[in-house]
DNA sequence: CAAAATTCTTGACCTATATCAAGCAAAGCC
DNA sequence: GGCTTTGCTTGATATAGGTCAAGAATTTTG
């Protein structure tokens, strides 16, 4: 459970011995490709973290899918609402490739808190980064058009686009495969290919 | 300073007299309209109550403002990141009538953990909300059209609808404000007088 | 490895929303 | 109370991006 503990130390920058408490109430689990972590209308239970594989999170939406969210290696993965407030799940989380993890129940969670007296505070500061990055990304949407908005995402994270179906990528971007195909054909500015005589 | 008592009382669900020492914390300011609480750029050192007005918080981009979110009484308002993590601000926070409030700095912010042991747990759940409410709005942009994202906020906000310019409501939206004014000359569904006889 | 299922691309066409421009209405100000 | 500023509406026109449909390319599966 090293790729854990290494995470929440450099992320949260706890004590060697709080970070194994904190690590010995994970357990492993495995979700293979297709299947679920959570549906919509369940209530979220567990908090998870991604040793390995990729996860879509989805609504369906008018016949459509609409992707929240794709996440990936070293990324924390639950319905925060759902977990935290005991309300029914909004989202679908899909296994998008076989999947590994670490999580803990809520039982376990609460214990966190009391066992590490910094948690409540060091949750609060990760929670506020999402918040943050949630906050950008509505930026994004509100002001930047569809070609704009792929090269911002492409630069943050090119590696997903050869690792999950592009459509999902489209989808939450906030625009159609079609489009998205489109963009990608043109010639971006970064490329320098043409400059090769 | 009741109105700020009541309010973390309800929302925090806080004892009597842990809710003394939060609100002996804050202290009344003034801002008038016009007036910037924060302006893009700068370190955000406060973190503040709403006690009256309301405030826009926005940023410039290619010419325009995107307007990120109008707050107004009972809402707390700060630049969380900037607050937080001490960067510098990416938006502007402007008054849009005079306003009252109630303000702490962050030395004081920084005592409210130590004198409250709950107040990072508070604080977590608070913010895990803010977090809940983005997801939804960016929701919304990915799947709503312009008029359905009108018709969602009209619901949710109608009071807003008459104590803000609406090319403000327009921008937060992602629109223009062309096509909020004719998305309102439409005869709403909800409109029942065409049955009045 | 072939068949089936997904995913991606491309073209033709369409529509929601943006842009530009002008006039009108309301609000703030000496 | 007129003048100025700011905000709203409306029309004409443009365009980014959506939709539909078909085919090509992958990937998955028996």
């Amino acid at each position: 459970m090293k790729d854990l503990e290494k995470y929440i130390q450099t992320y949260f920058g706890i004590q060697r011995d709080d970070l194994e408490k904190i690590a010995s109430l994970f357990t492993p689990q495995k979700i293979a490709k297709g299947d679920y972590y959570l549906k919509q209308g369940m209530y979220c239970q567990t908090l998870s973290f991604i040793r390995s594989g990729l996860f879509r999170i989805y609504a369906p939406q008018d016949g459509k899918e609409i992707t929240q969210w794709i996440s990936g290696k070293d990324y924390f993965i639950t319905e925060l609402s759902s977990f935290i407030f005991n309300t029914p799940a909004k989202w679908n989380i899909q296994a998008l490739s076989d999947t590994t993890l670490y999580t803990i129940n809520k039982e376990s969670y609460q214990k966190l808190g009391i066992m590490v007296p910094k948690w409540h505070e060091l949750e609060k500061l990760f929670i506020a980064r999402c918040f943050s990055i949630l906050e950008d990304r509505i930026f994004n949407l509100l002001s930047l058009s569809a070609e704009e908005r792929y090269q911002s995402f492409f630069t943050a994270y090119p590696e997903l686009f050869n690792q999950v179906p592009l459509q999902y990528i489209a989808s939450l971007l906030g625009m159609t495969p079609e489009t998205f195909s489109r963009i990608r054909k043109k010639p971006q500015v970064s490329d320098t290919s043409k400059h090769i005589p």
